[in-house]
DNA sequence: CTCAGTGTTATAGC
DNA sequence: TGCTATAACACTGA
C-alpha cells in the first residue's frame, strides 16, 4: 500500500486526530509485529504522551514525551485507522492504541508485513533500517551531486537501483515505473549507462511526482486509505503503473509489463528504450 | 488451484 | 569482502 506519497498522507492525518493524546493503554494482538521485546514495548508506550508524527522516506515515525519513537513501517497493507467504535477491530487489528479522549489508535495489517520498533529519539539515524537510508524526494540532500554518484555506481537494471533505499529513499514500484516512463528511461537500462541528463530528470520528476501525489492524497491501490479511512486520488494520474495492453498516453503504443527484478514492471516499449 | 501483490531483509552463490 | 539474485514473510482476491 505505501509508497512515500501514502506515508506522508497518514502522518498527516495521525498528526491532525492523536497530536496530543495520551496512550493509556497498548494492546498487541501479533506478537511479531513488534521488532524487539514486546512486553518492554508495551511498558514504555503505556502512559507517554504523543508530541510529534515525522517520517523517514516510507518510515512514520511516533514521536513519544519519554523520549522514545516508535518507528513504524507499514510495508505492503499496513494502516492506522482512528475509531471509537469497537467494531473498527478485525482479526486483522494488530496493535490497538488506546488514547485518552476514548478513541483507538488501531493498527490493521492483512498481510501482516508491517513492523514497529522502538527507539531512543535522539539516536534515530543509528537505527539499522534508518541509517542505510539514501536520500529522499523533497528533501535537501536529493542533489545531482549526491544522487549521481549513488545510482552510477551500480550496473543493475535502473529499476532495481531506484528501488533501493539505500541508494535513494521513498520511491516505491508504483512511482519508479511513473518516472522512468516519464523520463523515457526503459526500465532495464543498467544504471551505469544513464548520462548526466538522465539523472538530472530523475531527479526533477521524482521530486515532481513525489509533489503530485502528496497532494492528491496518495495513490488507492488495493488497500490503502488514510487514517480517516478516505481513499487518495493519485492513481487516477498513474500512466503506466497496472495500465498493460492501455495506449500510451504519450505515443499510443501499448503498455507492457515485464517481470524486472522480480517486481511487475510496467513501461512504453516505444517510449522506453535501453541504451 | 495458481499466481501476483504498494516492501524489506535474510540467505545463497559467485 | 562485495555485489547480485532469489527466497521468505502471510494472506487475499482475481
Amino acid at each position: 500500500m505505501p509508497e512515500m506519497p501514502e506515508v506522508e498522507t497518514v502522518r498527516r492525518g495521525l498528526i491532525s486526530q492523536v497530536k496530543g493524546r495520551k496512550i493509556t493503554n497498548v494492546e498487541i494482538r501479533y506478537q511479531n509485529l513488534i521488532t524487539g521485546d514486546v512486553d518492554q514495548f508495551k511498558e514504555f508506550v503505556t502512559g507517554t504522551t504523543i508530541t510529534d508524527i515525522g517520517r523517514r522516506a516510507k518510515f512514520l515515525l511516533i514521536h513519544l514525551d519519554n523520549g522514545y519513537t516508535i518507528i513504524s513501517h507499514l510495508r505492503m497493507e499496513g494502516r492506522y485507522k482512528i475509531s471509537a467504535d469497537p467494531s473498527a477491530i478485525d482479526k486483522h487489528s494488530h496493535a490497538i492504541f488506546t488514547l485518552d479522549n476514548g478513541q483507538k489508535m488501531i493498527y490493521n495489517d492483512v498481510r501482516k508485513f508491517g513492523r514497529m520498533q522502538l527507539w531512543n529519539t535522539d539516536d534515530l539515524e543509528n537505527n539499522k533500517s534508518i541509517q542505510k537510508l539514501g536520500p529522499e524526494p523533497l528533501s535537501a540532500a536529493f542533489t545531482f551531486n549526491n544522487l549521481k554518484p549513488r545510482i552510477m555506481r551500480h550496473r543493475k537494471d535502473i529499476k532495481t537501483v531506484l528501488l533501493d533505499q539505500s541508494v535513494m529513499s521513498g520511491l516505491g514500484n508504483i512511482y519508479v515505473d511513473e518516472v522512468l516512463w516519464k523520463v523515457k528511461i526503459h526500465p532495464e537500462t543498467p544504471a551505469d549507462h544513464l548520462n548526466d541528463t538522465d539523472i538530472q530528470n530523475i531527479i526533477e520528476v521524482s521530486n515532481g511526482e513525489m509533489e503530485k501525489a502528496i497532494a492528491s492524497g496518495g495513490s488507492t491501490v488495493r488497500s490503502y486509505v488514510d487514517a480517516t479511512g478516505h481513499k487518495g486520488n493519485m492513481q487516477n494520474s498513474l500512466k503506466v503503473y497496472g495500465k498493460e495492453g492501455t495506449p500510451c498516453p504519450r505515443c499510443g503504443t501499448d503498455i507492457e509489463k515485464i517481470k524486472v527484478g522480480g517486481r511487475g514492471t510496467h513501461f512504453c516499449p516505444k517510449c522506453q528504450v535501453i541504451k
